[in-house]
DNA sequence: CTATAGTTTGAAAGCGCTTTCAAAACTTGG
DNA sequence: CCAAGTTTTGAAAGCGCTTTCAAACTATAG
């Protein structure tokens, strides 16, 4: 964690005069050219010990950092990656984001996050600025973005996508088994023996909200349970969608004994419905979520719901990305979905 | 939102060629020096109308983008602001960096986000990787480096710190009154009638941790209530606290009719961990948290709690470092704390 | 109508680094 | 011990832009 030079107050970052160091100075004081600096600095080349030694010895002296913009302009890299995200505020965005950070930092890498929100216009603003920051690669996390769009903009630059499943030269696509994981949850409530479970849909726009919900019906289909119509309700994976949805299900005066939401967060909105109409979760209603948030150990109940690795997730797209950089073909696959039952779900009794 | 140019498919940014674009190019253009260009560009110096014409309309044509690498280097800014956020996953920063991220953004500049972690190590080696990407300046959201660290930081570089009272040249601090916010929670309740008051502490490091704990007893010696430092756990910020602060003022065997969290996400602990010991919220405990996370309002029950403006911290403190960049004196002012009362906190009866 | 001050413009020198290209330094084998 | 081949190294030319500096031009006054 801490800076490898061991006398350095943690105040003083740069031994010496930290901003003016430059490759030519390093050059100096080693006594070999800036070129053969570079060539260390990149390994670009073979040099010879003493000289190596010479060079690494002058660097940690002067504190020398090299100049990104410089190495930028010059090499044609910038060794940043661009980062689409829906909204940086996102509790589950959050996570992927981090995952992301962790697995660039290593590689001297820096993410540039700009945030889509959710809407293709912004979306293709987002790559234009990436692209005039002239970033490596770029990571798109989801979003609305046409695929075509995504694999024309893949033919100059490295792209990693998640959420899709698309392929295209230049393109990686990481996804997660969406499908799966709603057909888990469904299959979940099914074997705590309900048979009328609601089914709160994520935004249509999203691939993985059709996914979930097909997962649904697919599970449903298995345990020979008759698809209802009437008990699908549209929402837009906010809360508040979760907390009308209640309300329209119990306006249409459906009978049903669990809830499953495509996410978290529609499943809270929908706990908070319920108890305002008096109806206890998980007693008289079951319900599950879908992404397994941070907070959902904390709700009350605290929620069964299907685990998405966001962390693991913005790891892998980020390791794919550098995959990619390095000119080989990523190899990073998602964990299997997992349901993680805490207690909002329970078996029908009666 | 879109580009300015009319016949241009979403999928297609730059009219043409978008990558290799120069300002050598749109001079040639438009029969003029690159001198000139880059003049009209930066604003820094009168040209003649006909040749801003004839400028602007070859960009417009060619839709040259500068190259900012090349800029940065040549004029020693970068166009991107460092930010030091202590978890890019935190529900609480994630609306500030959004703040920041929509005020940077329409005056041309980019943000830099890196994570502390709550670690005053990290955070040094945060500054050291943000000032050696160049970034012209740098916003700290709270975070543990030692007040000097930072006064000494900024005299290299416009700082903007968030959540302290400091102040040095080159270095702007915005804090929100914490000491208030926290009198504000505690007199609410005791206004409910409440006397037996428990307070969930935040982190001891953590300075805006101290002056809510302040104002709480400020609070209670305003209402004649003798401070009852049986009544005080310490937390750490996290849900987790909250349910163990639980646990412990119940194994104290302390009688209290409210509970005070110095966050919301400890009030959301806590308020598992009454449930977890049959105690409802508000009938038996009334909770009021502190922050107002998005999530609170969704709750059970939806949560009483001071709002923090995180999204209006995050703009002021851009906006802050834009005057400092400019060589203005900041005038940014944050909102006054506010109470919002929901259903977790009640009179009590009796 | 010329001398003087005030403006607008272009040429050219970097910013700090990478990367050819060719020279210098070693190898090796005959 | 020298020619030919193989490394290692340094000089120098950019990367795309900003910014002095001085030249060219315009306006004002004598």
């Amino acid at each position: 964690m801490k800076s490898n030079t061991p006398a350095q107050g943690a105040d003083r970052p740069a031994p010496e005069g930290a901003g003016a160091m430059t490759i030519e100075q390093v050059a100096q004081e080693a006594g070999v050219s800036p070129s053969t600096v570079s060539r260390i600095l990149n390994g670009s080349a073979v040099v010879s010990g003493a000289k190596k030694q010479a060079v690494d010895d002058a660097i940690a002296k002067l504190g020398f950092v090299p100049n990104p913009m410089a190495r930028g302009l010059a090499g044609g890299r910038t060794l940043s990656i661009g980062v689409i995200t829906q909204a940086i505020d996102s509790p589950f965005y959050g996570a992927a984001l981090r995952g992301i950070e962790d697995e660039l930092d290593p590689a001297g890498y820096s993410p540039l996050f700009v945030s889509g929100h959710w809407n293709a216009g912004t979306e293709a603003r987002c790559i234009d600025v990436l692209r005039s920051r002239r970033v490596d690669g770029i990571v798109v996390l989801t979003g609305r973005l046409p695929d075509a769009a995504l694999a024309a903009c893949a033919q100059a630059l490295p792209v990693v996508v998640t959420g899709r499943n698309l392929s295209a030269p230049g393109l990686f696509a990481l996804n997660f088994d969406n499908f799966e994981g709603g057909r888990l949850a469904t299959k979940h409530l099914i074997d705590l023996g309900h048979q009328r479970i609601a089914f709160i849909a994520g935004d249509q726009d999203h691939p993985d909200a059709n996914e979930r919900l097909r997962g649904y019906c697919a599970a449903l289909a298995t345990a020979g349970i008759a698809f209802e119509p009437e008990l699908v309700v549209p929402g837009e994976y906010h809360e508040i969608s979760g907390l009308l949805a209640v309300d329209r299900l119990l306006e249409r005066n459906q009978r049903f004994t669990a809830i499953f939401a495509a996410n978290d967060q529609m499943a809270i909105g929908a706990a908070l419905g319920l108890q305002r109409r008096s109806l206890r979760v998980p007693e008289d209603v079951s319900l599950v979520g879908f992404d397994d948030l941070p907070s959902s150990v904390y709700t009350i109940p605290p929620l069964s719901t299907v685990h998405q690795p966001a962390y693991e997730l913005g790891r892998a797209a980020a390791a794919a990305i550098l995959q990619l950089l390095a000119g080989k073909t990523p190899d990073a696959e998602m964990p299997a979905p997992r349901l993680v039952a805490r207690e909002s779900s329970r078996r029908l009794h009666g």
